[in-house]
DNA sequence: TTTCGTAGTGAATCCTGCT
DNA sequence: AAGCAGGATTCACTACGAA
């Protein structure tokens, strides 16, 4: 075969697929940016990517029964500087810009301590955002010192390279698996823990496992069967095991021997889904939990209300912030109730009413009436 | 009066409240960096800022059933590039920086079109963020093409000036509103409309007028009342209306004088609250501090009086100084704690316990005995 | 077999006031 | 300014052993 004919071939094969030359579904076992300078122009179709934080945590958290949090104390999460996280964005993100096809897309998730910096970056460097995803976790960890909001959610973005990119949505498929209404850009799914959790010796392998349903949501929308997903910080390789198990080549990059060798044996293990694993994807979700301050944040009970229980024993106040007072204590519905009854615990919903065309009703109303006007 | 005194009496009011050259309760008709040029150091507690968001919006977009969507198409919104906008976001916030107090917060929302441009900004500026929340919208536009996922949700960062800075932060008022359970960063609220939007003529006035929800827990989250909360963008008002009701001050900032106006009449029929509404659940920090001395001094536990944790693993002695001794060690009812568990710390209220009618009670009960025995 | 209680843990920028 | 000491602070889920 001559070398014409070889690039007609090569040429043919790089329309179709992946060139030959791309080492698929294989691990590279290198820095993600040395590694990504091998790899071929415009040869990759999706890259999902979750990148160090630099969380930058002080010292020690201990929970207030006084276990000790593990943290992530990584070497490869921290940084000099903020300057210096921008400078290493930038260019593991203009690597993966050279090598993914040109309607090919880009995930990246993060959390606040770098999502704006990379979704700076992002912009900068030409891509275009398709959506910004919120990953709602089922079971965040609380903020132990009560001094912030518990910090519920990470922050993915998804990117084509330019606005008049071609990119792969399979919009029917996101439809279906959100029971017919259309994918929401907020996602709810518990974090990585139980048998998923990669262990070693009893302790984690890596200190941010991403949940696989996350992956497979990500997978699932945006790549087609065949696929070269690429993701330049592999860990134990949660994106190889979906992407096998869903039908797409990967290619991992990790510079850690001991996550490698995990992912290895992991993907290995990993086997086409079956029905009843699907179904486990798709958890019934639980009727939303509507809190007493909703109803007076959106107008339903002012502040000032009067509420009193059935038998007009007691009256109490609504307080802007949701709660009930009484003679001088104060508290939530629930809690105001069991005290003034001399009860351990109360459910205020039923116990408190509010007056309504001469009589009283219990506040369960007031949330059944808020539920039906705010659910679809 | 001369002009030491002047000086100084000057100086406690700013010590106290804001200095009394603030347009208090007022709009400004101006450019927003122009305005706030204006305003003194380190004289505003909170800035809730609703910027443009450089939506780049391409042709006109039909609903499936043939009907036009009424997109935001105002010039503001409008800018050359992405660089002139991030050259915007700089200004607007090295001014907003600027005058804001040293342990005041900012706070600023967006959606994917410009909130990483911003959040990189407020880092690069030296700002600490505190966390970033998610708005669920409970009803977003759905995505008529099916394209992408539902844009459901806008993000908000919430920022303090510095690491070090001591920001105001209402945990129990949150806590309460969210019926026991810490808020969360995912908060859940409608779009603006139906009465609250305001109309004229049939028309919207403004084309994103945010809900009164969203702000009622932003300013009760991290405002005290008094506090002086300036909106840059202050569009039709909604943050001038929700400070009033919440007893809070507001100056406002807007160019344009048909939202001037309406946001006048708007917040002139704006009822506050009254004074039992707003008393918000306080820290109980707030309450004087007790010492387990002055239990023993008070004769609410005799010295010699042996107290023990909850499972009775150890067994302490009072001292007549309000000590404990335990196995020849000795120390305060915290440290004493924290050294039997080889804890960090210890809470000795919640951790010792002394024998009631045959039960274990923690001696935080008689604590409280003593405050509601002593106190008005 | 089912239920119940205890223990463990997760990408966390996690205290405040006084000396 | 740094150090010390008082004392305030957690939700959902998993695993496991006991009843």
């Amino acid at each position: 075969m001559g070398v014409l004919e070889k690039v007609k071939r090569a040429g043919a094969r790089v329309a179709k697929q992946a060139p030959a030359v791309l080492p698929l579904d294989t691990i590279l076992r290198q820095d993600c940016i040395e590694a990504m300078r091998g790899l071929p122009d415009k040869s990759i179709d999706m890259i999902f990517a979750d990148p160090p934080y630099n969380l930058q945590l002080g010292g020690d958290l201990n929970r207030p029964d006084g276990s000790h949090v593990d943290a992530v104390t990584d070497e490869w999460d921290k940084f000099d500087s903020l300057a210096a996280y921008d400078k290493f964005t930038r260019e593991w993100l203009a690597q993966a810009r050279r090598i993914l096809k040109d309607d090919g897309t880009i995930w990246v998730i993060g959390s606040y301590h770098n999502i704006f910096k990379v979704g700076s970056a992002i912009q900068d460097l030409g891509f275009w955002i398709l959506n910004d995803i919120i990953w709602r976790k089922a079971n965040p960890m609380p903020n132990f010192k009560g001094t912030r909001f518990t910090n519920a959610h990470e922050t993915l973005i998804w990117a084509s390279k330019g606005e008049k990119s071609r990119y792969t949505f399979n919009y029917r498929s996101m439809k279906t698996l959100n029971d017919e209404l259309q994918m929401r850009s907020d996602w709810e799914f518990p974090i990585c823990s139980g048998q998923e959790r990669l262990k070693k010796n009893g302790h984690k392998v890596h200190p941010t496992q991403k949940p696989e349903a996350l992956l497979y949501r990500v997978l699932l929308a945006c790549t087609k069967p065949g696929d070269v997903v690429l993701d330049p910080f592999f860990g134990t390789g949660t994106t190889g095991a979906v992407a096998k198990r869903l039908g797409r080549h990967w290619i991992g990059i990790d510079r850690e021997g001991v996550y490698v060798e995990a992912a290895l044996e992991r993907i290995a293990a990993a086997l086409p889904l079956d029905e009843s694993a699907l179904q486990t994807m798709q958890a019934p979700k639980a009727a939303p939990r509507v809190a007493f301050g909703q109803l007076v944040e959106n107008g339903y009970l002012a502040p000032g209300t009067v509420l009193s229980d059935h038998k007009a024993r007691w009256r109490a106040t609504v307080g802007a912030d949701g709660s009930l007072s009484c003679d001088g204590q104060a508290g939530s519905i629930h809690k105001l109730g069991a005290t003034l009854q001399g009860a351990p615990s109360c459910n205020g919903w039923t116990f408190w009413h509010y007056e309504d065309q001469g009589g009283l009703k219990p506040i369960d109303a007031l949330r059944q009436t808020y539920l039906l006007a705010t659910q679809p």
